[in-house]
DNA sequence: AACCAGGACGTGA
DNA sequence: TCACGTCATGGT
């Protein structure tokens, strides 16, 4: 087996199915952070249900850009508060407040020009599934945010990469420290079976981990994949 | 009281 | 291409 997948197993078991993307409101049974919702649904890959939850994961994957979860749920809710947490109603809104609602998850005018933005592209579809190409040229959807919205919003499996991923694989020696967005992303899609469910819980179980491990330095402090899995390749 | 959070964009080498 | 500054609120 190969060492990508001997590191998911690894994860999984440690730290069981993730039940990602969180949504407000779901049948999950793990609650997020915050404990004002049950954000997560392990095993369960139905969602989203229905064109709302999957306008909801979009428009939170554009505002966890460099921001905890926590505080995009709060913005969240303050938009289900003003009963704007639909494409239609986010036109409606007014850009301020829009900005206003959004504010605790931080950088709330760059974050509300993209979401505008991005209802006004998510209207143009008509219900159809954007490409990589299309998200990407939105204003605000960069390579993350794209891959976030196809895998968890429109269940395309594709890989998301992310700092941490960066920061784990590049201490395992699996790619070098700086190596390029897209780079990540093949070396992944090109050793594991392009599976949705896979890529789903991967890139959460690499949160997961991550958060625990990665977060303040020196990083990797404590991780176990660095006594069971080391190539010395690159370093 | 720094440091960081599930990044992206604009700019200048 | 690529490194670097900027955007902003709130945890820990």
């Amino acid at each position: 087996m190969n060492l990508l997948k001997r590191v998911y197993n690894i994860l999984l078991k440690k730290y069981g199915f993730q039940g990602w993307w969180p949504l407000l409101d779901c049948n999950g049974t793990n609650p997020t952070k915050t404990g004002l919702i049950k954000g997560y649904h392990p095993k369960d890959y139905s969602y989203p249900g229905n064109n709302k939850q999957r306008f909801e994961i979009c428009i939170g994957a554009i505002l966890t850009q460099n921001t905890s979860w926590p505080q995009v749920e709060k913005a969240l809710l303050n938009i289900k508060g003003l009963k704007a947490l639909t494409p239609q109603a986010i036109k409606k809104l007014s850009l301020e407040k829009l900005k206003q609602a959004i504010k605790p998850a931080g950088y709330f005018n760059q974050k509300a020009r993209k979401i505008k933005e991005f209802t006004d592209f998510y209207l143009s579809l008509k219900n159809r599934v954007p490409t990589r190409e299309e998200l990407l040229n939105v204003w605000g959807i960069g390579p993350e945010t794209a891959d976030s919205i196809l895998l968890y919003a429109f269940k395309v499996p594709t890989f998301v990469v992310d700092a941490y991923t960066r920061r784990i694989f590049s201490k395992l020696g699996f790619i070098k420290k700086h190596a390029s967005y897209e780079e990540i992303k093949k070396l992944f899609e090109n050793n594991l079976e392009k599976d949705l469910k896979l890529y789903q819980e991967y890139h959460s179980l690499i949160v997961e981990h991550a958060k625990r491990h990665y977060s303040k330095k020196p990083y990797g402090k404590n991780d176990l994949l660095l006594k069971v899995i080391k190539i010395k390749r690159f370093k």
